[in-house]
DNA sequence: AAATAAGTTTAGACAAACCTAAATTAATTA
DNA sequence: TAATTAATTTAGGTTTGTCTAAACTTATTT
């Protein structure tokens, strides 16, 4: 079967609200895709006819096999874009994501083989989140949150899910951007403030708040 | 402004009839488009009143200024992506287009640039057909159909308008492909037909019929 | 100058994907 | 258990892009 845009934006955010809470609702579908619960209530009832969602009126969905396969598929081509645009193209990673939104929806299975191929089949995209292969199989995601990384272990920042200028402009302070590699000295309990250290540079502290804010990954 | 797929589709359309023909009609654009004579009707209006089209009932149509800038956008991006496809992903000539077409939609100057610069600047499509720049200056085609070529000029295969499998078989047949250097050796009055000659191969004689439908260039 | 034919437009429908406002259901609280 | 509240669905619209069938224009013939 073929799929509208539409269709595929839904499949896509329905997998991702999945990761947290295995059925989805109404509202929570709403809020990320900014639409209005009614919309959301249409859509599911046209994906339930095509066997993508289990639903049932006021219990909440969530993808069936098929659906769950169709979405790792939307994801597949979506992460291998964002890493065309950063790797070949020198889109800086926060650029990436908004270009890859409309170019996951161009559905040729065979370009998507053939740009893997070109690119080496790569495992993680620029934010770090693993690549489905084409048979749809996912590698576990490596990453965690800043604020969840044991002391002394030495970690790479792959995502920042707040991209406000107020937040640039606390990362450009502290010197931290995509890729930078550092360590957690210490945790303060009191308020959950984290002691930093970037490799020749004097440790520095930063709130929960944005610890929360950024996602690392074991080095390699 | 922004303008929808379909839209896209119209402008790219009739800037390709305009070629032909300065002043476009309802029925050319229905048929290229594979669409109803009154779905034309309804696009035009909308498109004059976005000052897209010069547009007078029954009078046909034309691109406007603004009109003809916008499409030279969109063959910009459907021919970039092209060259990428066949260059960079090694899909063979016939097979790019379809997917072009839907990628010139994804409209980010920004990504239509920098792949630009990723690809080297081409100023060819796999067809032999001119690259706008960024600025939407084009060259003139330097393609003519085999059936005009003159006597004893070396020139390159560059473009097949018929893909139906008789026609591939007669070409296959004959070795010629894309990228083929041939010579025109002798032209028969009585029916147009031409001989042909490819470097260290016999030589053979094709019908008028086949060398309209191959377009060729002169070899560099 | 009529009549005819060809090309084009209009009128009216329809599906997809949205929306707002009202009604309904489920969950929670008194 | 009966209200109250929050979440969800339904009813009814709108916009975009398409279509068919009927009406209309323009060009071409008698
Ligand atoms: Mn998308
Ligand atoms: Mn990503
Ligand atoms: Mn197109
Ligand atoms: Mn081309």
């Amino acid at each position: 079967m073929n799929f509208s845009t539409s269709e595929e934006n839904y499949m896509k955010a329905i997998f991702h609200l999945q990761q947290e809470n295995s059925t989805v609702t109404t509202n929570r579908l709403a809020a990320l895709l900014n639409a209005r619960p009614a919309s959301i209530t249409d859509m599911m009832k046209k994906l339930k006819t095509k066997k993508i969602v289990h639903y049932r009126p006021y219990r909440g969905f969530r993808l069936t096999t098929e659906g769950n396969k169709i979405a790792l598929g939307i994801i597949r081509r979506h992460r291998l874009w964002e890493y065309f645009l950063s790797e070949k193209l020198k889109f800086t990673w926060d650029e990436v994501h908004d270009i890859a939104e409309d170019l996951e929806h161009v559905s040729s299975k065979k370009l998507i083989d053939k740009l893997d191929a070109f690119l080496g089949y790569p495992r993680f995209d620029p934010h770090g989140d693993p690549i489905p292969d084409h048979q749809g199989k996912i590698e576990k995601n490596r990453q965690l949150a800043l604020s969840e990384v044991p002391l002394n272990k030495t970690v790479i920042v792959c995502h920042v899910s707040d991209q406000s200028s107020p937040m640039l402009e606390l990362m450009k302070h502290n010197n931290i951007h995509m890729g930078t590699r550092l360590e957690v000295k210490k945790k303060f309990s009191f308020d959950q403030s984290l002691e930093i250290k970037i490799r020749q540079q004097a440790p520095f502290t930063v709130s929960n708040q944005v610890a929360k804010k950024i996602s690392v990954k074991y080095g390699t």
